[in-house]
This record gives C-alpha cells, sequence and structure tokens, in this order.
DNA sequence: CTGTAGCGCAACCCAACGGTTGCGGGTATA
DNA sequence: TATACCCGCAACCGTTGGGTTGCGCTACAG
C-alpha cells in the first residue's frame, strides 16, 4: 500500500513514533490510546501493508516493530522532487546571468 | 492543513512533481490530468493550505508555485523518528556489548 | 460591446475511512 | 480443566474525501 496514506492519519503517526522508542502489540496500544483495539489493528495492518512495520508472532501475542528501510520510501519522494526543484533554480540562475 | 494528508493522494503527488519543473495553473494541468477543473482546483487548495504550495494571482489567472519549505516538515518529522530509533537501536548494542 | 477563457462557489453523489460491537479461536495461567 | 488474555474476522455506522455538474463573476481579445 502507500506510505504516505499510511502516514496521513495523525494516530498512525503517533503509533510510528512509539514504535521508535521500541516494539509494541495492539493491546499495549490501545491502554495508551483512546480507541479500541480493533481500531489500532486496524491502523497496524495498514502500516504494515506500508512496509513500515514488521509483525511477529510470539505465542499468543503479535508484537510490531518499526521498520526505518519504509521510512526511506517517504524521503527518497521528497528528495528527488526536492531535486528536480533544485535543478530548475539552478537553470532560471543560469538563465538570467546569460541576460546579464 | 497537514502535509501528510496532502501528500497522501497520488494525483496531488503527481501535481506536487509537475510543479517542480515549474509553476501552472488550474486549467493547465486539468489538461494533463483526466480529471475536471474544479477537482484540481481542490486539490491545489489542499496543497495549499498545507503549505505546499504558494498561489499567485496574475489577472485572471492563478499560478501556483511549488514551496520547498513545505516538504521540510515531512523531513523533519521522519528524521526525527529515524533519530529516536537509531537512538534506541544504539542502546541496545550497548547493552548486550555490556552482557558479553 | 460582445465573446471567450479562467476561476470560484455551491450542491450533490458515491466510495472509502475511521471507529464500534460482537463473536470465535488459540495460548498462557490458576 | 477452567479461565483469563490476546488476537482476527465480520458486520455495521457516521463522516469525510474525491469527483462531478451547474452557475456566475472577472479579465482579456475581437
Amino acid at each position: 500500500m502507500d506510505v504516505f496514506f499510511a502516514l496521513s492519519d495523525p494516530t498512525r503517526r503517533q503509533m510510528v513514533r512509539q514504535m521508535a522508542d521500541g516494539p509494541v502489540t495492539a493491546t499495549e496500544l490501545s491502554r495508551q490510546l483512546p480507541i479500541s483495539r480493533q481500531a489500532i489493528s486496524k491502523h497496524l495492518a495498514a502500516l504494515d501493508q506500508a512496509g513500515l512495520v514488521k509483525r511477529q508472532v510470539e505465542g499468543r501475542e503479535v508484537r510490531y516493530t518499526l521498520n526505518a528501510d519504509g521510512l526511506e520510501n517517504v524521503t527518497s519522494w521528497v528528495s528527488e522532487v526536492g531535486h528536480a526543484w533544485d535543478e530548475r533554480l539552478a537553470r532560471l540562475k543560469k538563465v538570467s546571468s546569460r541576460k546579464s
């Protein structure tokens, strides 16, 4: 799924931030957040499909760990756009200097 | 508005990419994309409220220019999370070395 | 002045999203 | 074995999002 969509929800971003400090489970998060466990579970599924998180089953509970590689998709896209932007600015500067 | 939400839509991302090569107007984009001008206009409003774009009125048309500063909000959030993640990994490494 | 091109506003429609509740199935623990 | 605990699946609901159509306004060109 899309990583930007996964991060578009404030609750999911908060979860990602939480997971940066260590792995968590769904019920664990449901105690910190004002929504039900099933809602959390849906959010975690979204983060999983976006490749932002790894799920590892341990006995009866499922532990979710942050996947830093998934975040790179975001930065790569942004830097790609930023690069094109910078190149355009460079071209504009070149032209204006040729003008003068 | 939220910058992650603004980038969560594929059409809006495509528009941002297009604007990286230079300013555009709504009707200009509506000729390249398979949706109506009003839909484009809504998307541009979303990008504007997210601070990703600057709108400058010129006569009867409105020219939209990419605002690279808005993209920094994305990278800053990602790097913030990534930093916390790296610190955690460093702590784990420290503990394991103390163990051995 | 008349026509055309670009834009904004408002109403409407359908699909998707975030959230809830209820239930059933594994897995520890007493 | 009985009993909690953690989880997944499914159904359902209200709200929002992306998109369309229609109308009216302003600005430029003939």
